[in-house]
DNA sequence: CGCCAGGGTAGAC
DNA sequence: GTCTACCATGGC
């Protein structure tokens, strides 16, 4: 089949590059056409070639795929809603919805890629968990976009099949391929019994939370990414070190940051964690704690 | 060489 | 319920 070259507007803060930068969808790498320079991903079993140009997006594919990446990259006005909203906030969120306009919540169409991902992700740098999503992604099926050969994302069913041992060796801890395995095991259509995580992403981010921390290697930060990413529930509140920091540098010390966050903004929660992890990592030496200043704070 | 990494778990109190 | 040691490995 012949790819299709297709056009996606955007508005003027849109940064594709910015937004595709793996912190939230790990499958993003450069793909070079002759002179042309492309980002290549996998959604809903198709390689995309994309790139941002004066007129707003370019992809290839080989199917029509404007609604994909309309919900995606959220280009249905709720961004647009989110920032206007969180900046009325309070002061600390209009200066970083000022500072990071490109910062975007992908919507990922595939919960169970997202799920795997943020399993293999625990104590990990993110070329890390990209190497951990793209090893396992040799089980899936072979796709082609103009000689860019990748492969889609293997089923719960795939995986389940090929067993622990059929897992290519992941970086990080000794029990990644064990949970990964495990969670396909209780995944996939609810007519089979298991856990439909189409279905899951209907209910209440309360429900959302708690079905998935019954995984093994699923916790409070994992939860929240898998429902923020995957499962479209906008109001969780991915919390890891770095946005623990931004934290308690822009609103101080608080018993429980997450619970407090998810209170504090609302349905625009898991928007305000990205700015906060975003701002975190910009900004490190200046919210990393003096180990000087702590080192007496222990010792008065 | 020692330290740390988009955390989670089990075991101790 | 809260606190801790421990988990693996590479990169600095």
């Amino acid at each position: 089949m012949a790819s299709l070259t297709r056009r996606l507007e955007v508005d003027r803060f849109f940064d594709l590059e910015a937004i595709l930068d793996g912190t939230q969808d790990f499958r993003w790498r450069t793909w070079k056409d002759g002179g042309d320079v492309w980002l290549s991903g996998v959604l809903n079993d198709h390689v995309v070639h994309i790139r941002q140009g004066r007129r707003g997006l370019e992809y290839r594919a080989k199917a029509d795929l404007d609604d994909v990446l309309r919900s995606y990259f959220r280009l249905d006005g709720s961004h647009e809603a989110a920032r206007r909203t969180l900046a009325k906030r309070d002061d600390n969120m209009a200066r970083l919805v000022s500072r990071y306009p490109y910062l975007r919540v992908l919507r990922h169409p595939d919960p169970w890629q997202c799920t795997v991902a943020y399993i293999c992700s625990a104590s990990s740098r993110i070329e890390r968990i990209a190497t951990n999503v793209e090893r396992i992604s040799s089980l899936g099926e072979e796709i082609e976009l103009d000689g860019d050969r990748r492969r889609t994302f293997p089923t719960p069913a795939k995986v389940r099949q090929e067993g622990k041992s059929g897992i290519p060796p992941l970086m990080g801890f000794k029990s990644f391929p064990s949970r990964v395995v495990a969670a396909a095991e209780r995944i996939g259509l609810a007519a089979e019994g298991r856990l439909d995580l189409e279905r899951l992403s209907q209910e209440g981010y309360s429900k959302i939370i708690c079905q998935l921390k019954d995984f093994d290697g699923i916790a409070d930060k994992i939860a929240n990414c898998i429902a923020l990413f995957g499962l479209d529930s906008t109001e969780a509140f991915p919390m890891d070190t770095w946005v623990q920091r931004a934290i308690t540098y822009y609103y101080g010390q608080k018993d429980d940051p997450g619970e407090w966050a998810r209170g504090y903004f609302g349905a625009n929660a898991g928007y305000a964690s990205q700015l906060l992890f975003r701002d975190a990592l910009t900004r490190q030496a200046a919210l990393v704690p003096s180990p000087v200043l702590s080192e007496k704070a222990d010792k008065p």
